[in-house]
DNA sequence: GCCGGCATACCACGATCGTGGTAGCCTTAC
DNA sequence: GTAAGGCTACCACGATCGTGGTATGCCGGC
């Protein structure tokens, strides 16, 4: 196949291990060409600028910035760019945030390589490819409310061990106020307590440590 | 270079793709082979019965178990294997773990290809393999009292968010001795409370959600 | 313009947590 | 066999948390 047909991708992940073996996926493709590869968010933008590659994989945690930033950044100057997430597991957060910012994919490491090159192809043809695993991840928590900005700047602090007091001082806010946040986060995430709440934000991908 | 001299390899990964890059890696090089590939524990224990490798490349998490608990059963019953963890970060309680257990190496997967050959070389060679960061952060709570048995069981159930009470009765302890055991969890840990007991102790991976 | 959601604030009360001290029992180590 | 560490238990008290209700100002959507 001559090289203006194939799929030109570009990868970026910050493990080299996973870089070579994303290689030698792509390589073993015919359709496939693999135009570069970047290890952190500002080279996937470089990369993304010098190539404009029909597909990207793109890792979620990356060194510099989330891998969804740099996906943002790459579609506010390329809107057409299609974008697969690819990650090793999180949770329903992640998803949903990678999907509300334009990812045309979201697939797992763990999924078996003719899944990965299908999902590759899917997205090149204008397709969005969202595995049932993943879907599934998703649906589990359609419907609920999302927690707001303010919330989420609150469950941060409380992650860190902060009493209501001085998550009060550090906000500018009153004690009372920050209750009434934390009330609503637990109420939200189906917490019993603000321990609980913080495990659950962490393993649905709502917060990091 | 023949086969017999070659350095031969076992590797341990549930991802296809970190598999593919690890095997790349290791076919570039003229003294080394490798033998076998497994995608979780059991099938670990199964392949190093079968090929007795000379090192043995282990992920931490597998889908069946931990990568730790099967390096244990290996060497239960070949106490001679040089098993190197392979990981993509853990917090020193894995890293601890790992070495208690007897992992000759334990590198990190975002490490340069050259890093991690040198590595497989120098276990290959009966010595160990602790790089710089690791052993830094290893270093970080070197010294500090590690939690008990059944602190490690009460702190379990604190990130489940249940209540001292709850956790009484699941333990079949009164709610004071509950107590007594958060509050040693809390001192060890440094945390001021509960909640950052329990994201201290997710970071430096004393506990998984 | 009105409504809903969000953030803010205050009050009061019961539940839960964190701290201090004391102490018995068991196992392991020296 | 004695010491040390770990697990257990009880008491008391102050600090903090979680819950309920009420209320104000702001903003974006219908």
């Amino acid at each position: 196949m001559s090289d203006q047909a194939r799929i030109r991708i570009l990868t970026v992940d910050d493990h080299p291990l996973m870089r070579e073996g994303i290689a030698a996926m792509i390589r073993s493709q015919a359709d496939m060409l693999l135009v570069a590869q970047a290890a952190d968010g500002d080279g996937a933008i470089q990369r993304f600028r010098e190539h404009q590659p029909d597909v990207t994989l793109m890792d979620v945690r990356l060194p510099d910035r989330s891998g969804i930033d740099a996906m943002i950044a790459i579609r506010s100057e390329f809107p057409e760019a299609r974008i697969v997430m690819l990650t090793t597991f999180e949770g329903d957060a992640e998803i949903q945030r990678a999907l509300r910012a334009g990812a045309r994919g979201y697939m797992l490491k763990s999924m078996p390589p003719g899944e990965l090159l299908a999902g590759i192809r899917e997205v090149h043809a204008g397709r969005k490819r969202i595995p049932p695993e993943v879907a599934a991840q998703l649906a589990e928590h359609m419907g609920e409310e999302a927690l707001t900005a303010r919330e989420l700047g609150v469950l941060k602090e409380v992650a860190a061990g902060n009493r209501n007091r001085d998550i009060a001082d550090r906000l500018f806010i009153t004690e009372e106020t920050v209750k009434v946040h934390v009330k609503h986060i637990m109420e939200k995430l189906g917490a019993k307590d603000r321990t609980e709440a913080v495990a659950i934000a962490l393993r649905r991908g709502i917060i990091q440590l």
